[in-house]
RNA sequence: GGGCGGUUAGCUCAGUGGUAGAGCACUGCUUUCACACGGCAGGGGUCACAGGUUCAAAUCCUGUACCGCCCA
């Protein structure tokens, strides 16, 4: 091995080997595990979010791999509609184009092309991180096969009633002309006033006034209510208003839903353009006008003098013309929710428009039923409540979206606007021809076969029946379907369905779903109405919910923030221009430029050194606590990478005390102390591994095992096995038991730990592996540590105590006394119980050469000793000839003082607690009898620190 | 308005009834035989606040303050 760690040479070769042997792919044997990949955009890079949540993926497939599941981790990226159409249509506009000079076949294949120019990024970065996806399965929404699974499912639901076509108000985004779901509307609260408007009756009798946020829509207003029991206005009701800057009359009518509080309770209504409004409408029977075009500029419904306006500008005309003629009351600043596209940030529209929608309500009651009963578990379990909620007020879901890229409605129409949902043009057609009555094998006598297509399909027939396309043809629809359709397909869809395929059979139903609260609604909520609807069952048995990945001031990262970390860097490093220069280009708001670059200075001086995958993903493991927000911040990353150089190190010690050398394969072995010792804390830590990494507590796993490999691996026990290996006084069996020890232990450690930090763990254990017996390509397909390989020795965890205490004791003596360590001393020990000593005597190479002492003997009786230093170590006193180690008095006496007042402080404690009455008499048993043997302990330490501060005293 | 979460060391966070913890940062010592991306020793916290339950509360309950997220 390398006398550096340099993570950059190993993990690579490494990845591709694991790779080109197809090690990815599910065994065909054991119990099935399957994730499903939250399909990234395939044309995006993947963010610190999704690098954190292939993390844990990767590590749980590892996990169940090397446990000998039958496991499949299924790779994939979605063709994200409207953000991918945008990017396209941005390209076209820098080339002074748009999409509609290219048509959408050619647009259509523009899009292709970014998809292939592109695409590969996400793959690449996951081969980066070492994410273990059988590739061979990846998927894409819009490939034939998952295109298919759409088909289907639209068909379906249609049949059932559950998609219907209405005309409705949508959310319309009038900047990407297309509806939008009410997910993809962001409301914030947004500065704007409110306008008094005085609006005169029409018998002449005076006016009243209505309050509004938006003027514009006046235009379009059809009545004023007022509420029922509202006296100011009692005796209004049914009467008529002569609407300002129209001719229309309009009624006052009587709601419920007006809230009398608001403005002067006076509500001008608008049903064509506010929801509320439309629902009224529905209920009084008023007329819809609606008076925006698609790009929400006033249309020919208002007067000549506004139409073509931009809404805004009308807005300012309206408000001009009515000041004109002195129908302004007021104008009072006011803050309103105003509702925004999430993708273009435009203001958006109510607008009346005929889209396809899925009827939610059935499909939502078994979704809820099924993480109620348990069938599907959220972890943390908190988020099902977040889940009910939402599932609980649930809305009809807008599907269609008017866009090219994408899958496009499978419903063909005839000149007479009448519909046809069909699997395939031939079916549309053949409805259609059945709808009109004509004659059924028209389209066998035709020659025309399921498979033509639609041109082909078309000339046949036009030629059969002698009629044309305008006449006779159909047209398929144009809009394409929401994204997270597809998506919501995507357990079952990329395993085969609708064909009942054997990996469906496998891995139908899912184990676990990775992802963020983000997107519960967006796409998990959808996976489980739709598996249970399609097949059954649910889509996964666990819903493991992740924390979102923030800045190191837990802002949300963004490209428009600036504060963006490619997750690439993290590992490769960059420097600190090329990390300005990457988050300043391509920006949407460029002013924002200098602010982004100068935080980036200030932050990174120095750029982002290079961590390695493996100090990244256990930085990601440690961080995914049970929170909701993980501050990502590099001191982190830094000590992660330092461990792997501590790991890195300690292989290069092993190897540097076992290769060439018997390492006890053959031969018989006798194990020390610390071998025994650290053969049962390996166990422990495999133990508290598996249970935790069951848990979903990634945290807590990567803790147990860096606690193990730093503060007992390397600190205690390679420590302890230098004066056995060093020696010549030890025997060739106990030293083939350490050698065998060293490696053993370290060879099941890079296992247990392979699944978090995948590259390192392989490099060394090529070295380790074949030391402790073991034979193999990879560790990838090891098996897993379990807890009975090494049991808990509880004789050798009592006997590593007082050694313990023996080594440390002249450690603290001497840094408390600013002393080298590499000064010898002179050891006294006093024990604590019984056996201790024994410990000591049988093991006393072991102590003398770690603790660094000339040597050590049992004291019995203080009064025989030196003028020594005192130090207590877990209730064992190792004392120190101060001649040996000092000359200063006074100093000695200054630190048993300091020690003497922290043992004081700690037994006036323990005291309190027992001279409390109740507690003795409450308390269990036990509690009181371990506070009891404290007290003593802690008594004891006083009396020997008081007795040593007046030993000492007298050498002044 | 409804729902959910947070407040623990300078910073970032673990810790669900019984001796307050980690990483980073900080101080001193240490560059010799795995590792200075190291070792050893050390300083630092009335666990947001107020009540309550309990022998015992960071932990359970109620309320308050502040911060945040989601939904309407």
């Amino acid at each position: 091995m390398d006398k550096s760690y340099s993570p950059r040479d190993i993990e690579q070769p490494i990845y591709q080997k694991w790779e080109a042997n197809g090690w990815f792919k599910p065994t065909g044997t054991g119990t099935p595990y399957c994730i499903m990949i939250p399909p990234p955009n395939v044309t995006g890079t993947l963010h610190m979010g999704h690098a954190f949540q292939h993390t844990l993926m990767d590590t749980l497939t590892r996990l169940h791999r090397m446990d000998g599941d039958n496991t499949l981790w299924q790779p994939g990226t979605d063709h994200a509609g409207i953000a991918t159409q945008m990017v396209v249509e941005r390209q076209l506009n820098a080339q002074g184009k748009n999409r509609h000079d290219l048509g959408r076949e050619k647009f259509i294949e523009r899009v292709w092309e970014w998809k292939a120019e592109s695409g590969g990024t996400i793959n690449k970065q996951m081969r980066r991180l070492g994410n273990s996806v059988d590739w061979e399965r990846d998927r894409f929404t819009m490939d034939e096969g998952l295109s298919k699974a759409v088909t289907e499912v639209f068909v379906k639901l249609h049949e059932e009633g559950l998609i219907y076509r209405g005309r409705r108000l949508v959310n319309w985004d009038p900047v990407l002309h297309t509806a939008l779901s009410d997910l993809e509307v962001l409301s914030e609260p947004e500065k704007g006033s409110l306008w008094h408007f005085k609006y005169p009756l029409a018998d002449g009798t005076g006016h009243l006034v209505v309050a509004t946020t938006r003027p514009e829509t006046m235009l379009g207003d059809t009545a004023v209510a007022v509420h029922p029991e509202d006296e100011r206005y009692q005796h209004l009701i049914g009467k008529q208003i002569k609407l300002p800057l129209t001719d229309r009359l309009i009624p006052i009518i009587a709601d419920y839903y007006v809230d009398r509080e608001f403005g002067t309770g006076c509500v001008k209504i608008t049903p064509a353009h506010d929801f509320n409004d439309y629902e009224m409408g529905k209920r009084h029977d008023l007329p819809f006008i609606n008076i925006f075009d698609a790009s929400a500029n006033l249309n020919d419904a208002v007067p000549t003098q506004y139409q073509g306006l931009e809404r805004f500008a009308a807005r300012k005309k309206i408000v001009a013309d009515l000041e004109a003629l002195e129908l302004v009351e007021k104008i009072d600043p006011h803050t309103l929710n105003v509702p925004r596209g999430d993708r273009s940030n435009a203001v958006l529209e109510p607008w009346l428009t005929d889209q396809w929608y899925v009827r939610i309500a059935p499909l939502a009651e078994p979704a809820i039923k099924c993480v109620e009963d348990g069938r599907i578990k959220f972890v943390p379990d908190n988020w099902s409540k977040t889940y009910y909620q939402w599932m609980h007020n649930i809305q009809d879901w807008c599907i269609s979206r008017q866009l090219w890229w994408g899958h496009r409605a499978p419903a063909w129409y005839d000149k007479h606007g009448a519909y046809y949902v069909a699997r395939s043009v031939y079916e549309a057609y053949s409805q259609y021809l059945n709808a009109i009555e004509y004659p059924a094998d028209t389209l066998t006598k035709a020659d025309i076969k399921p498979s033509d297509s639609q041109t082909e399909i078309e000339e046949k027939l036009f030629r059969f029946t002698g009629r044309s396309s305008s006449d006779f043809g159909l047209k398929q629809d144009d809009d394409v379907l929401d994204t997270w359709f597809s998506s919501a397909l995507w357990p079952f869809s990329t395993l085969g369905w609708p064909e009942q395929t054997p990996a469906l059979k496998t891995f139908y139903p899912t184990n676990v779903l990775v992802t963020g609260f983000d997107i519960i609604f967006f796409w998990v909520a959808r996976m489980i109405m739709m598996g249970l609807k399609f097949t059954g069952e649910v889509p996964f048995k666990e819903v493991y919910i992740t924390g979102l990945i923030r800045d190191e001031n837990g802002d949300k990262m963004s490209k428009s923030k600036g504060n963006i970390i490619d997750p690439l860097d993290l590992i490769d490093g960059i420097d600190l221009e090329a990390l300005v220069a990457k988050r300043t280009s391509g920006m949407m708001q460029p002013h924002l430029k200098d602010k982004i670059e100068k935080n980036t200075r200030k932050q990174f001086p120095s750029g982002i050194p290079a961590y390695g995958t493996d100090a990244l993903r256990f930085t990601f493991a440690a961080l995914a606590t049970q929170g909701r927000d993980i501050r990502f911040d590099l001191g982190r990353i830094e000590g992660y990478r330092n461990f792997c150089n501590k790991l890195w190190n300690a292989a290069r010690y092993v190897l540097m005390n076992t290769e060439g050398q018997d390492c006890g394969l053959a031969g018989s072995c006798e194990y020390s102390i610390a071998d025994r010792w650290i053969r049962s804390r390996i166990g422990h830590t495999v133990e508290q591994t598996r249970k935790q990494f069951e848990a979903y507590r990634f945290d807590l796993a990567s803790q147990a095992m860096y606690e193990f490999a730093w503060y007992e691996y390397c600190d205690w026990y390679l420590e302890l096995c230098k004066p056995v290996l060093q020696s010549d006084s030890s025997t060739a069996e106990q030293k083939r038991g350490t050698r065998q020890t060293l490696v053993q232990v370290f060879e099941a450690y890079l296992r247990l730990l392979h699944p978090l930090m995948p590259f390192i763990t392989e490099e060394i254990w090529q070295a380790i592996a074949p030391l402790a017996g073991k034979s193999g390509e990879t560790i990838m397909l090891q098996s897993y540590p379990k807890t009975v390989d090494f049991p808990i020795d509880v004789a050798a965890d009592n006997a590593i105590a007082p050694i313990k205490a023996a080594i440390l004791g002249p450690r603290q003596i001497r840094g408390q006394l600013d002393v080298p360590q590499s000064r010898k001393i002179t050891l006294y020990f006093k024990a604590a119980q019984a056996g201790d000593w024994q410990a000591i005597a049988d093991n006393l190479t072991l102590v003398v050469g770690a603790a660094n002492v000339s040597s050590i003997i049992e004291v019995k009786d203080e009064a025989s000793l030196p003028p020594t230093a005192l130090q207590v170590v877990d209730g064992r006193s190792l004392y120190a000839p101060l001649k040996e180690l000092i000359d200063d008095i006074d100093a000695e006496l200054a630190r048993i003082e300091k020690r003497k007042v922290k043992t004081a402080q700690e037994l006036s404690k323990c005291e309190n607690k027992l001279s409390n009455a109740n507690f003795v008499a409450n308390a269990p048993a036990e509690v009181v009898e371990q506070e009891r043997a404290r007290i003593a302990a802690f008594k004891a330490e006083l009396a020997q620190f008081e007795e040593q501060a007046r030993r000492v005293a007298t050498l002044r």
